[in-house]
Formats: C-alpha cells, structure tokens, sequence
DNA sequence: CTGAAAGCGCTTACAG
DNA sequence: CTGAAAGCGCTTACAG
C-alpha cells in the first residue's frame, strides 16, 4: 500500500531548498547545538515552505530505541473498565514523556511451555516497542517467554500469579491483604463483632484479601467467617450463591467483608431479594471502586484502588528501567483507601 | 537508551553464518520466490542459531507503510466501557489482519482554529501509523486538521458532531433514529398509549433518538411527551432530575423511553425511591446496553449496541482505505437490536 | 537461483 | 558553525 503523498519531501528537498547541507537540517530538527541562529531560521523557514514532516522511521533507526512500548493484557475476555483505566493511565503519563503506547491482547494458558508462547508480532519482531507493560494474568511462563527475547517489562502486580519467588519482576502493585485488614478494621470499629468474608480465593488476590480479612478478625479476638470455595461462575453470581449461604447461618452475620464490588452487589441485590436491607440489616463492604459501588442504593463503602495512578506508575516504572536496565528490581507498592458511603451501619455498643 | 543487546545480530551477520549474500537472506525471510529449498534451510538454520530477530523499523523504512493505526480518543475523560470496547474491537480485527494498534488521547475544542489543533506526535511526525481511527467526539475542525496531513482516516459516526454535510467522511455507525423508532414501536405494541422520552437532546446522537420516538408515537398517532433540557450534569443526575418531572406529571406516563441505560438508571433509582416500581408502576426502555442494564432489578430492556463489531468494522474500512486511496466516500451503518428483558409490562388492551 | 550494489531517509562523527 | 561522507539495517532491481 505505497501512499503517493508519501513520496514527497524529505531532508534532501529541504537542505536543497535552503540552500545548506542536510547535517544541517538535522540538526535544526533536532536542537542540535552548534547551529547560528541565521542558518536556523533559514532551514526552518524552507520546512515550512515544504509542509515538510520528518520521517520518524528513518530517526529511529539511527536512534535504536522507538518511544513506543507496549500495553499487554492477557488472559481478559475484553478490555474491561479497570484495566481500560489502567490503560488510560499509561497513556497519560507516555503523552507527558513523549512516548507511545500500543494496546495489543493476549491468550495464552498456565501450562503451555514458556518457549511454545505465540507473542503478539508487536513483541516477536525487533524495532517495534523499547519495552512492555504486562497487564491482565501474568504466569512465570509469559514472563519468561519475554525475558526470553530480552525486552524490558514490568508487570501490574496483582495479576502476577504463581510465582512463588522463583524469579522476581519490577511491577506496581497495591497491597490486597493490608487493605483489606483495614477494611475490616473499620467495620469492626463501626461495632460488628460477627463479620464474614465473602470471595472466591482461588484467585491469588481474593486469598491475600482473605488472609487481611482473617488477620484483621483475630486481633481483635473474633473469629473469622468465610464464604468462600472456588466457583466458575462470574463474580455477581457468586455473590448471589452467598447470600444463600449468609441467610442460612443459624447466627447471622451483622456485616460482610466482599472480596469485591461485583460480589458485593450480588450480595446486596440478593439480599434485598429476600427482604434483608443494607445496611439496616447487614452492613457491606467491597473491594476495587468499580462502576457498581456507585450504582448501589445506598452507595457501597469500598476500598478505592487508584487505577489510573497504577498505569501512571507503570509507565514511569518502565521508562526508569530503559534508563538503567541493570538496576535491581523494583517493587512499588500504591496506597488504596477506604471510601465511606452508605452501606456500613454503625452499631451502638453492647 | 541504547541497548547493548540490541546491537546484536543483524542480516549481515546471518549472511555471513550462512555463507550466502544478504539479498538472499531477505528473500528468505520474505518468502519471497525465486529461493531453492536447500538454500532457504541453510538461511533458516543460520537465524536460529544466531537467535535472529529482524528490524522491523528498517524494513518499514523501505516498505513506506508502517503496518500500524492510531485509535484516537478525544474530549473523554476516560475510556470508560463503550469505547474500550470499540477499542477491543478494533484490537481483534488488527491482530487477525497483523496490522498493529496504538493508543491515543486528545483533548481539544471545537472552536480551536483547524490549524491550531495540536496533534499528537504519533500523528504528527510521519513514520508512525497507516491511518487513524477517531473515536470520542468529533467535530469538523479536527477531521480537517488531520485531512491536512493527509493520512487516511475512519470515523465512529454516531460521535461524528456538526458536519452538516459540509464534508464528508467514512464511517462506521449505527442508525439512533431507527433504532429508537423500533424501541417505541415497541413499547407501544405492548399496549402503551402515554410514553415519555427522557434525553438531554442538546447532545446531537440524543436528539437523533429523539427523533425516532417522536415519529414512532406519531405514526401511532399518539402525542410525544418530552422529558428533555440540556444540562452540565452527569446522565444518571439527568435521570434522576426527569424523574421528579415525570412524578409531578397530571397523568403519568406508563412507559419511558430514555435515551440511553445511564439516564435510564437514574430514571429507575429515583422513581423506586419515590415507591414506584418499574415495570409495574411505570416501564422503562434504555439505550446502548451499558453494564448498568444488567445491574438493574429487573434487569433494563434496551437497545444493544455491538461496540465489539464496531470496533472491527472500523478496522476493515480502514485497511479498505488504505488499499483504495481513491474510493468513494462510505459509510456503514450496523444494525441494533432491542434486548426484551424485564422492565417493560404488557398492558391490558383497554 | 543468487550475489554485489544502490538506495530508503535520516544521524553523526570528521574535516574544514 | 557547516558540508560531504559514512553508516543504520534492511529491500530491490540488476546482472549473471
């Protein structure tokens, strides 16, 4: 697909045009010192005389890196509001750095052998993109397929999944377990003693919210009551199953710590299904700040995770590494916080 | 930021393994003819074994196309869901096509001078992208500040605003009149005779809808009730707001027809708060099939709209585009589809 | 079928 | 301060 209009004018038409040589033009064009204002002024001026437009492709060839890098996402059925945020992030700050983002998707399993990944084209050739952001699911065998073709990545580091400190990877992340025992903390300060968790933990960060949950009971001497077990469904489902569950409790709970805001609105429009208010009669909390918690009537108290914050992390995490690419690893940590709306009820003490 | 790894191996290299000339290890790499299969599996050895990736930069410089679009999102605060799933779309097609995708976003006015809109660079510098894709709202002065460049461009039509048919442009899109047409038809069919339409109209694509209800309801030979005003305020406030007006109204309509699933909402939240159930006090039809369709109780009636297809339309018009420089204008228009779910009651034949 | 050469549009030492 | 030349990593006629 040759565009006609491509043929047009490059750096030899604008020295010719000027009159000069084109190290001169270069050099114009690229704040060069070493140039007399005259002769600038000169070149510029033939430039835009010419409407011309440096050829980007050209300059990073001699510059061998590209501005650009690459936003991964793997493993997600489509770009949903949380990541598309994140993404959003990443195209903030690259704007501000004068760098490109690429948005390219992934499908891949656990268990395929880490040299058998098929990398999107945009990763698999040379001189496309300096480096990778790696969202959505990230195994150890995607992370060392792309070490495999030595391209710097940093990861989102709640998705990363399995690692077991096998090997180590410069990522932004927040702390789920910290979180969420704040969380709880709260709720147990509003004056509930029976809190249960609710969530899936077979997910890696649903666990670690658990294990905050857990910890966030036991040092205030309650004892946790989980909701959990592993189910294929989606997250609203989830919570819908649990509020079966939260209803049958011979002692019911008077709050409920949901891993997040999808099952926390499963929850909630279950239970007023079945005629139980919130926070009236059993006060809610969730996880994430997604659409839903807005949604909620009343509005759902919930741990606000700054997406768009991470993406900006991200991006810079990424841009440091291509600066010193044999610093050690790095592990930012991002602070969440516990947004109060409407949906926990202070009990009086008893 | 030079990579050292990056000075590695480059065609010459392999030529020199393999004991051939250069040219012969781009044909291979090309596939291109003329290349005995003894000759080839010698190349194909030496880049296997030499870990050979090819420039992908070098090749584009000589190929005069980039092999890559910009997905440009303007005056959005956000890639909120609609768009990123356009963008998901557009990703999907991309990949199946091997043409690569980046991210963008420009904030700009509608009165800014065409010439003085500033363009990301990725738009800017040539070398970048084949073509662009616009998505977000866009307003004439920025189709002829891209015009002006001269690179091929297609359009999300819906969001197309003020063109007036003073140019024209392709585009993707589908038909708002129509489709809220059929959704009124709908309501009506289902013994409805006082249908409000609730819709902030000073937003072109919501007056379109406006126009569909209103000859649906004439051509039943009923009387539009509009609900609608231009305010700064968020959708779902705007529901909430038309709600009270739809209270205050001596006969009450029996259905409403919002404009899209976010006034919708607000619509359903207000009206419930006020002891009006829907759909048995009042009915209720949404527009754009938005996550808050599904997070309702029961969940919203309302036209779907296929972002992910859109997406995908929009990258094949593209890619036509690029082939055909010189082809006519086009414009594709994709069907929608009213979802029946459970917010609209039939009425008894009075 | 294959190699040597010219060239893509730029940048960067190297002389002057 | 500036020009002419070499070179980035590749592709593509052109001979053979």
């Amino acid at each position: 697909m040759p565009r006609a209009a491509d043929k047009s004018v490059n750096i030899r038409d604008v020295a010719r045009a000027a009159g000069v040589g084109v190290g001169t033009v270069s050099r114009v064009l690229n704040d060069g010192p070493h140039v007399s204002a005259a002769m600038r002024e000169r070149v510029l001026s033939a430039i835009r005389q010419l409407g011309f437009r440096p050829n980007a492709q050209a300059r990073r060839i001699l510059r061998r890196h590209q501005g650009m890098v690459c936003f991964l996402l793997s493993n997600r059925d489509f770009l949903h509001s949380f990541h598309a945020r994140i993404l959003q992030g990443v195209e903030t700050r690259a704007s501000a750095l004068k760098q490109h983002v690429t948005f390219s998707a992934l499908h891949y399993s656990p268990r395929t052998a880490s040299n058998q990944i098929q990398l999107p084209p945009i990763l698999h050739e040379r001189g496309w993109v300096d480096g990778v952001i790696l969202a959505g699911t990230t195994y150890p065998n995607l992370l060392r397929r792309i070490q495999s073709i030595h391209i710097p990545l940093v990861a989102f580091g709640n998705n990363v999944v399995g690692l077991n400190g096998r090997f180590r990877v410069d990522e932004v992340c927040f702390d789920d377990a910290q979180s969420e025992f704040e969380a709880t903390r709260y709720v147990i300060e509003q004056g509930h003693r029976r809190v249960a968790f609710v969530g899936d933990t077979s997910y890696d960060w649903i666990d670690r919210r658990y294990r905050g949950y857990s910890e966030a009971m036991k040092s205030c001497q309650l004892r946790p009551i989980a909701v959990c077990g592993s189910h294929k469904s989606a997250f609203r489902e989830f919570g819908e199953w649990a509020a079966a569950r939260i209803e049958a409790c011979q002692r019911r709970p008077t709050a409920i710590v949901a891993a997040n805001d999808e099952i926390a609105y499963g929850l909630w429009r279950s239970l007023r299904r079945q005629g139980l208010r919130v926070p009236d009669d059993v006060s809610l909390v969730g996880f994430d700040d997604r659409e839903e918690a807005l949604l909620m009537d009343p509005p759902l108290t919930t741990v606000a995770v700054h997406k768009e914050q991470i993406g900006q992390e991200l991006m810079n995490l990424l841009l440091e590494k291509l600066r010193r690419p044999e610093a050690r690893f790095n592990k930012q940590v991002l602070p969440t916080e516990l947004v109060v709306r409407g949906t926990v009820k202070r009990l009086a003490a008893s």
